[in-house]
DNA sequence: TAGATTGTTAATCGATTAACAATC
DNA sequence: TAGATTGTTAATCGATTAACAATC
């Protein structure tokens, strides 16, 4: 038997354990209490070989006849993706999209939690905005440590970004979520995700003609 | 020599070069004429090797002096991924999210337009949003007919946006850009991007325990 | 038992990188 | 020429998929 470690997990089985359980969530509403890898693999778009072999890597095993037991399955991803107390995120840049992605994401029920914002505007600094207090830039040091945050949404305005990924880089931030479409020169024991419209459109424009 | 016809660049190549236009674009500004593949690499975190075998399946050369041609390159690029009248866009979704991801694009000097808005609330529709007209989803097919319309942004909410990707299909969209967390079921010859905020978030976190 | 499933390894595919020849 | 670069192939790495044994 291939022996992995969970945290050894390839990101691409871990996103999508974020999606069946997403996914798994709703099914469980519906009062079925098994699924087989074919049906999951069917409402993703995936194979049957790439959810099963997902399942292997953190050792869930379904039954023969009737596949996976539902509850069991979203129990066991929780249990390799959440963290205890979840993880405390700040939103960098409070304008349009700013607001707009802070929003999203406490619409969505997750361990994801936005506890502060960040502007360096003063029309926005100091309130409650989309529903989290926002501060000062100049209070990322304090806030970080103070709210043990641990990612940062990047949706600053091109100038701004460099400065600020420098305050978030000293501060200990682990994690970046990053809007702008500047590139960021961090180090790698950083995660970063890179969501760079621009690149993003251009790709599908290739891909089309 | 590996012969590799334009239209079968990696995907991974694409992205690229569009960063690599975007950055020798403002490179470019400061009278340098020439760069090294070693500096753009460095410059976007890559390795040198990287970017010539990126430049070499586009079929760019370089001087082995001087390295290449920043405006020559910036040219080769655009005429690789832009088409001569660009990309027209809708928005399907003008929320928060939406009006904020428009704004974005258009901040930027692209060959996207965004030319026009969907929404159902009667609040929005009629009116200019962001600075797009934005309509009645019930107009989507008229629009994309007329506005000749090839790439959707998905901003809807959850619960529309089954069906809303119906409409898109059947009226030929080629590429959608998807920021809903919702997963969609498409024919494959339209090109899909996800933006799954919550599984990236869900990525990012398991990742930085 | 036959049939449908899960579990797992080996092969394949796509992308990156190492190695090095060619050139200025 | 020596040194720094580009150009290109082959090896490697990561992820998917084909093949098939095991099980109910």
């Amino acid at each position: 038997m291939e022996t992995v470690k969970v945290k050894d997990l390839p990101p691409r089985t871990v996103e999508r354990l974020s999606k069946y359980r997403r996914l798994l969530s709703k099914y469980s509403i519906d009062e079925k209490n098994f699924i087989y890898s074919h049906d999951l693999a069917r409402l993703l778009n995936l194979t049957p070989v790439q959810v099963r072999r997902d399942l292997m890597l953190i050792g869930v095993s379904g039954n023969h006849r009737r596949g996976y037991n539902v509850k069991e399955l979203i129990d066991h991803i929780s249990k390799i993706i959440d963290t205890e107390n979840g993880h405390n995120l700040a939103i960098v840049g409070m304008g349009n999209l700013g607001r707009a992605v802070t929003a999203f994401i406490r619409k969505n029920e997750t361990k994801m939690n936005i506890v502060a914002g960040f502007d360096i505007d003063s029309e926005k600094t100091g309130k409650e905005i989309a529903g989290v207090n926002c501060y000062h830039v100049q209070k990322i040091q304090d806030k970080i440590k103070e709210l043990e945050i641990d990612i940062a949404i990047l949706t600053t305005s091109p100038d701004a970004t460099t400065e600020i990924i420098q305050l978030l880089i000293q501060n200990g931030i682990k994690g970046i979520l990053n809007f702008t479409s500047v590139h960021l020169d961090i180090p790698k024991n950083i995660y970063l995700k890179n969501y760079d419209i621009i690149t993003s459109l251009e790709e599908i424009g290739f891909f089309i003609k």
